[in-house]
RNA sequence: GCUCCGGUGGUGUAGUCCGGCCAAUCAUUUCGGCCUUUCGAGCCGAAGACUCGGGUUCGAAUCCCGGCCGGAGCACCA
């Protein structure tokens, strides 16, 4: 009997079709700069399957492009990786695996599946485009062998190994792709030792097949690639793992793409590549957006094929919800006015007690001392009006005058006042706040302070989130994450 | 231009395969109110969507056709 399963509320992902026990899945960077939240998105995502249904994470590393790998990207991988706590089964990196390609080239050769063109490129394309062989294609497997053994000695452009598809397929881009090609630079890692690299649909596939990959989560501009790539699973005769494409993830603000950011590096635009304004880990990381709250939007997103654009307000929104219980509260005056306040009585003169959180007493207090000479923020400071200085004391400005006005909270509500953060004027921190776009919000921080620690997340009450990036001469640096 | 894919409130999602339980889910957002020694959190309330037009059907967000809009790919990048 079948339960009736519709109208089921579906919490978190949606299930994986295809599931014969343990799965295997990959993810696949290439090594042109450090993850950026499209990565991440990959990355969770295949991190929560393999958690969702058992089996293996690998990580391969797609540097089979000498001209475009970073050679500070391997290592900034492994960080973000490790920032996003996704730990990998596996790990493998194509350029150590050149030779297991140009052993399944020469094998596919042998199988009729590839040829070895030296047709100039745009004459190929000519004729490929109106579905017509070029006079490579007819060669035999001997004569394929021939070039394919001579194509060490052959230079860049020269020719190329292609997989033999459909000609007359009708979308041109699947007509006879090219697999293996002449390279004529150095590769970080293996310098000139190689010459010849396969692209990446050959590269792909074969490793996919070899590390026995079961689901292919990739983005739909990959749509075109898994066609390509099934006839070498044809030619083969290899289990096709089941492909899930995923549609674009458009984040507000973010139009930069790892090289526009590298660019901007160099020019001295950014300040490196946890740059506050720039989409990548590193740079959320720094602003003190948790991983928690990635994880939170990549699962609700999902893998539905349609884009889907994200916006600040809405990451901002999973990390408050994380942050609100686990950030402890501070005082942050920006742009200070000092004041001292007249006729204060003796009894409040002393140490003030607040807690690092209202919500959880057992944390503990500041303790912030109050003799009346205070830092305020500028903006806060409004003739007649009646300010109550967090568990401190009621005051109100008169002519240029700053006066006692009353002692506890019931009066201050009574008076109408507004519930303002304090400093005091002689024992305090130096601070400042990178904002978003960069730029820098100047101020001071309450004596307590002093016990954080590099890499804590506060609440600056009034202002908003912030983690503590760097204490440099006595001044501490916080990144702003958001209100 | 060619090929392929998509379109549910401001945003993100559920529902679409197998039409009725959908005058459409949940979250966020926005706006009110309450509460509160933060303009935060919490609580209460409100706003807001099936891209359009035809067709099939007793019945369409769901199936079919067309338009519109958007996206992706289209020499040896992944």
């Amino acid at each position: 009997m079948v339960v009736e399963e519709k109208r089921v509320q579906q919490k978190g992902l949606s299930d994986l079709p295809e599931v014969h026990g343990d799965i295997v899945l990959r993810f696949a960077p290439n090594p042109s700069g450090p993850l950026h939240i499209g990565h991440a998105r990959a990355a969770i995502l295949n991190n929560e399957y393999v958690k969702k249904y058992g089996g293996k994470l690998i990580l391969r590393i797609e540097d089979t492009d000498p001209r475009r790998v970073d050679p500070d990207a391997y290592q900034m991988i492994d960080e973000d990786m490790e920032w996003m706590g996704i730990k990998i089964d596996q790990k493998v990196i194509q350029s150590d695996r050149l030779h297991i390609y140009y052993e399944y080239a020469e094998k596919l050769i042998i199988l009729g599946g590839a040829y070895m063109c030296t047709c100039e490129g745009g004459e190929f394309k000519k004729l490929k485009d109106q579905s017509e062989a070029c006079p490579c294609r007819d060669l035999n497997v001997e004569d394929n062998l021939k070039r394919w053994e001579n194509m060490e000695n052959m230079s860049e452009g020269e020719a190329v190994l292609r997989v033999k598809t459909d000609i007359g397929h009708k979308n041109p881009a699947i007509r006879d792709y090219a697999a293996m090609r002449v390279v004529d630079a150095e590769h970080p890692r293996t310098g000139k030792k190689y010459k010849i690299y396969p692209m990446m649909n050959f590269s792909v596939t074969v490793d996919d097949h070899l590390l026995g990959v079961t689901h292919v989560l990739r983005g739909k501009d990959h749509l075109a690639n898994s066609e390509k790539q099934k006839y070498i699973y044809e030619y083969f005769r290899w289990d096709v793992p089941v492909f899930i494409h995923y549609g674009r993830l458009k984040m507000e603000d973010i139009a930069l793409s790892t090289s526009k950011a590298r660019e901007g590096i160099k020019k001295g635009l950014y300040s490196g590549w946890d740059d506050p304004r720039l989409g990548t880990i590193r740079a959320i990381a720094k602003r003190g957006i948790r991983k928690e709250a990635l994880y939170e939007l990549m699962n609700e997103i999902g893998v539905k094929i349609a884009d889907s654009t994200v916006s600040w307000k809405k990451i901002y929104g999973l990390n408050r919800s994380i942050l609100e219980k686990a950030a402890n509260r501070y005082f942050f005056i920006w742009n200070p006015e000092e004041v001292k306040i007249e006729d204060i009585p003796d009894s409040v003169k002393g140490i003030i007690e607040r807690p690092l959180h209202p919500d959880f007493l057992d944390r503990g207090y500041r303790k912030i001392p109050f003799n009346g000479e205070v830092c305020l923020v500028k903006e806060d400071i409004k003739e007649n009006k009646v300010l109550r200085l967090m568990d401190a004391v009621n005051m109100v400005f008169k002519g240029r005058k700053a006066i006692f006005h009353s002692l506890s909270f019931e009066e201050a509500k009574e008076a109408g006042a507004q519930i303002i953060q304090w400093i005091p004027k002689d024992d305090n921190l130096k601070a400042e706040v990178v904002m978003p776009d960069a730029s820098i919000v100047d101020g001071l921080v309450e004596p307590f302070c002093i016990n954080l620690k590099v890499g804590d997340i506060v609440q600056l009450e009034r202002f908003g989130f912030a983690r503590l990036d760097e204490i440099r001469d006595d001044k501490l640096i916080f990144y702003f994450a958001h209100k």
